[in-house]
DNA sequence: ATTCTCACA
DNA sequence: TGTGAGGA
């Protein structure tokens, strides 16, 4: 499939995935000709782009996550990132909680008033 | 109508 | 992290 096929299936624009490949996120596409040719694998990866956007993951943190052995998508080292996503996710809930203590403590300063 | 590259913010 | 312009 081309390009403006890709777009549609996954939600992303022609331009964010023609990007996602000059900056070597996605492998470089043979061509028909001048034309990038996407099959179903790269679909696949670019719904994990999607994903991790969603998840408020930047493009850098993606770089060297997806990684094609034979041909094929290694799923294996995308778990291990994702599972460090969700720490990282953790952690923020954490320093979320902190900041909400502080505040708390800050009211309790002002409740004088 | 669709995709391409290049320039730019 | 993408978009707009302009050409094939």
């Amino acid at each position: 499939m081309y390009i403006g096929e890709a777009a549609k299936r996954t939600g992303l624009s022609i331009k964010a995935i023609r990007f996602y490949e000059e900056i070597g996120l996605i492998r470089q596409l043979e061509r028909v000709g001048r034309y990038r040719l996407y099959k179903e694998a790269d679909i696949e990866v670019l719904l994990l782009i999607k994903e991790a956007k969603a998840l408020g993951v930047g493009l850098s943190q993606l770089q060297g996550v997806i990684q094609y052995n034979e041909g094929q998508i290694d799923w294996s080292t995308i778990k291990v990132f994702l599972h460090g996503i969700r720490q990282q996710l953790t952690q923020q809930i954490e320093d979320v909680q902190q900041k909400i203590a502080s505040l708390d403590i800050c009211y309790e300063q002002i409740k004088p008033s």
